[in-house]
DNA sequence: TTTTGAATTTAAGCATACTTAACTTTATTA
DNA sequence: TAATAAAGTTAAGTATGCTTAAATTCAAAA
């Protein structure tokens, strides 16, 4: 069975793999889910037993199909609640990603078929994110960079961003830079590692912390 | 702390002195949540330690002020979303108990608010019954009295029905019989306590277990 | 007042999902 | 290739919230 814990095992070794293009490692699921080291060995045992994912000690841990079909499903949740609640609720994007959190793990598929529907069978989160259908595709995304990997004088549009730190996302919200916003990058500083965009007239430098969270993609001129 | 099943512990020893007039019993209150009599025992105790509930062995028990205070924000959360449901998603009434259920477990006092709000600080549920305030009163209810109570010949008014079992209100939708219905009681048979009614123009009869989930207000004429 | 059956509690045990501490494996580097 | 540090695993223990079985208490009837 699929406890709450086990749909954010799978959750976070989906994402990892999604995020880094390589497979989830023992150390990296811990601190996503901010538990010991000896936490996920044992999970990755009981969850290897199930079949939803293939593990080997010490050689880290991949998805089967079984164990993608559940985490997309609680991918879906995540993503639909998130959208739901801002378009609903008028609930501000920097504040949904925890709700949504809980939420997503008591959430029937009938009612996520109803979210669904109220808001149109829609594509993407608030933050960019695909949203998983109810048949386990996952709409086309644009090819994405991160920012700390544009070049300099090209033009980007600002397209996802890591929802987890609601921090990061009140200040984009501050300095009033916002999903869709189209950018220049007018200055990488290799010292620091810094970017700096202009965009909407406004010129800031961002760090490089912050270059690693935001994503864009090249618009064609 | 309030975890879930302690949450669910408080909300049952409320909602069964609310019902039944009486204080909770450890078998009413193991029927209500469907766990053994051994599991009421040991958490009331632990409940008591808390300063929940107050509790002697062998004597029932009966929420502190502390507990009524979580008790009542639990209700509020299962019967602001329980109507959020319906008035937002357009889910039927007799499906949103389940999903309440669940999900008033998970929300925070930021969200439930929100949801307050977008319902326009609403006083009662989609089953009648009232809702708690964020302030923790709860809204006048009219004096109801079970169908089952009501008289013979007297008008009265369908104004709240339990909510748990989703196949009863089934039948209550089917037979077009929705809360704020009037209604006259045209016989009471002794034989099997059945209660004969008519309203719309439809006459038809009610088991005796039908008529004791069924709350209707006297109607002045 | 004693008996008896229902209600309740206690005791022992289990599953889940954590922890810390000790130990093992792996990969790197000197 | 041997040392070493990082990564990973195992072992033992904890808290929560259940279970069943046995023991106790209560209340009502004989």
């Amino acid at each position: 069975m699929a406890t709450i814990s086990k749909e954010n095992y799978l959750k976070t070794i989906f994402n990892y793999k999604a995020n880094s293009g390589v497979n989830a490692t023992t150390v990296k699921v811990a601190q996503d889910l901010s538990v010991s080291n000896a936490a996920i060995s044992e999970m990755a045992k009981k969850l290897s037993e199930e079949g939803l994912i293939s593990y080997k000690k010490y050689k880290g841990m991949e998805l089967t199909s079984n164990g993608e079909k559940v985490a997309l499903k609680v991918i879906r949740r995540h993503r639909l609640w998130e959208l739901f609640l801002v378009k609903a609720l008028g609930i501000g994007w920097n504040e949904v990603h925890g709700e949504a959190e809980r939420l997503e793990h008591h959430t029937s598929e009938f009612l996520i078929d109803k979210i669904d529907e109220y808001l149109g069978f829609p594509d993407f989160d608030p933050h960019g994110h695909p949203i998983p259908k109810k048949n386990g595709t996952i709409p086309k995304t644009p090819k994405v960079i991160l920012l700390s990997e544009a070049e300099k004088d090209n033009v980007y549009e600002f397209v996802r961003v890591d929802d987890r730190d609601s921090e990061l996302i009140n200040y984009l919200i501050r300095i009033g830079f916002l999903l869709n916003t189209e950018l220049t990058v007018v200055d990488k500083l290799s010292f620091d590692n810094s970017v700096t965009i202009s965009f909407n007239k406004k010129t800031l430098s961002m760090s490089n912390k912050l270059t690693k969270s935001i994503y864009v993609k090249a618009v064609k001129n």
